[in-house]
DNA sequence: CTGAAACTTAGCCATTGCGCTAAGTGTTTT
DNA sequence: AAAACACTTAGCGCAATGGCTAAGTTTCAG
């Protein structure tokens, strides 16, 4: 069980890793985290079709990095943080390998877990 | 010299978000995080012709996340820990722009964007 | 000095990634 | 009602990724 959010985890990891690797989504990212906007508002610094932008804000989506909305006919991105922690957690579950400390990573998995249910 | 340094920072969060973005890869600076290991220890685990693993090498390589040395037929592979931070930089950096705080380089970079807009 | 070991190089193949244009859909504005 | 706006879909082209096999090269053991 533990093995299967690890499996889940680490699915994740490919794509976000994947949707951090081009700079124009990290510049996306970048804006996002001042506030949200619209899609032709993010695109505009952007020297670039609206169709190849759009392909940017699917992966950035489909990474769970960003969320989106549509009302009428403009849609809202906005940042999904958490996304950020399990970037952390990985750099942190690292450095737990280097310190030899890969019994505290397990409590940590595990109270995570607890925290989860009773949500 | 500002910017030199800004480049050199993105151009490398390319490569190592790369780099990131494969279990296989992951699963190597896993195991180097406990320590050096040789080419064919590290291949072993993964039902993966030679060669093919030699890619991942490569990228790890290239990402600067790991440092080989070759010792008669034999390649050595270590962690590159310094890699690491600049990951953690990036997600700190990220941190920063949704707390609103700018420090001189968040500045900057505000600063040219601004530049852009109004040319 | 012959052969096994440990890579290394070269090149093929299928899929994915990232850009483009052209044309379509649904909302607002005039 | 027509036009403008803000995406959205479809499909093309090319380069990069991630796997493979076959055939080197260099080093070490017997």
């Amino acid at each position: 069980m533990i093995l299967s959010l690890m499996d889940q985890y680490s699915g994740q990891l490919n794509g976000i890793f994947q949707a951090l690797a081009d700079p124009t989504r990290r510049a996306v990212l970048g804006r996002l985290g001042k506030g949200p906007a619209s899609i032709s508002e993010l695109a505009e610094p952007f020297d670039m079709a609206l169709p190849s932008f759009m392909k940017h804000i699917h992966i950035l989506e489909d990474s769970g990095m960003i969320r989106t909305r549509k009302e009428g006919r403009v849609r809202t991105c906005a940042i999904e943080k958490k996304q950020f922690a399990v970037v952390q957690d990985w750099l942190s579950e690292q450095r737990a390998i280097w310190e030899g400390r890969t019994d505290r990573l397990e409590q940590f998995v595990i109270t995570e877990q607890e925290k989860e249910k009773s949500k």
